[in-house]
DNA sequence: CGGGTTCATTGACAGATGTCGATGAATGCG
DNA sequence: CGCATTCATCGACATCTGTCAATGAACCCG
């Protein structure tokens, strides 16, 4: 399998040809499946889902922890792999870590699906 | 790891809470993430649009397999991956099977990441 | 019928992935 | 300072996943 990451830090990316405007290059599909192979695991979109549902818009790992019924550990996991695919922030403030969602950035993503 | 999949057949399921609408159930974001898992992967990103760009919205599997350059095996494999996440129709004509996209699937799926 | 084409299925295997417990780093509090 | 809390990282492990070569099934044509 495909190794190296070059962890795309998409935030301002303009980006991502459609995938019904013609044929992708290796490197786009590469590019953009990366992305969606992080929202392609339940734990991970309802770590999403609760984050965006979440008073301010933003949580912490022990808001997290428990209604997904995960070990912390993992949770940080997947928290991690969200953020490096570009959909999360992590802002560190005191003892606590908080997340929360990229602004645009799944709907960046959605405009990769549409014809 | 859970294992069991009664393949949805999505095709006109209206379906699919947003993402961003409110805490997902464990099952909401297991048959959601399975749609994103199965396009997910750089191969089959490319088999979508490959096949969006074919004359006709169709393909054979023997139009396919050359340009990924991957085993026929392998290119079976990734199809039947997408026509049971609903993206794809499969429709055997004598010697062939012709895949297309199932129209609005894409389209389904992307609205789920809306706000 | 018999050989060739197209494709799906099977079996095998290396590598990726999700999960956890244990550990470590940073912060806050008494 | 010393202890508790929050979180990330590490190591380990079972499972899933992508890939291929080999085989099998359906169809076409001479």
């Amino acid at each position: 399998m495909p190794t190296s990451l070059t962890v795309l830090e998409s935030t301002t990316t303009a980006c991502c040809s459609p995938v019904t405007g013609g044929a992708l290059s290796a490197e786009e599909a590469t590019a953009l499946a990366a992305r969606f192979k992080a929202i392609g695991d339940p734990n991970r979109l309802r770590l999403l889902s609760l984050i965006a549902a979440h008073e301010g818009g933003e949580a912490c790992v022990c808001d997290l922890n428990e209604p997904l019924d995960l070990s912390q550990p993992t949770v940080s996991h997947h928290l991690k792999i969200l953020v490096d695919a570009g959909l999360l922030t992590r802002s560190k403030r005191g003892t606590w870590s908080y997340y929360a969602l990229v602004p645009g950035a799944l709907a960046t993503l959605a405009d990769t699906l549409r014809t």
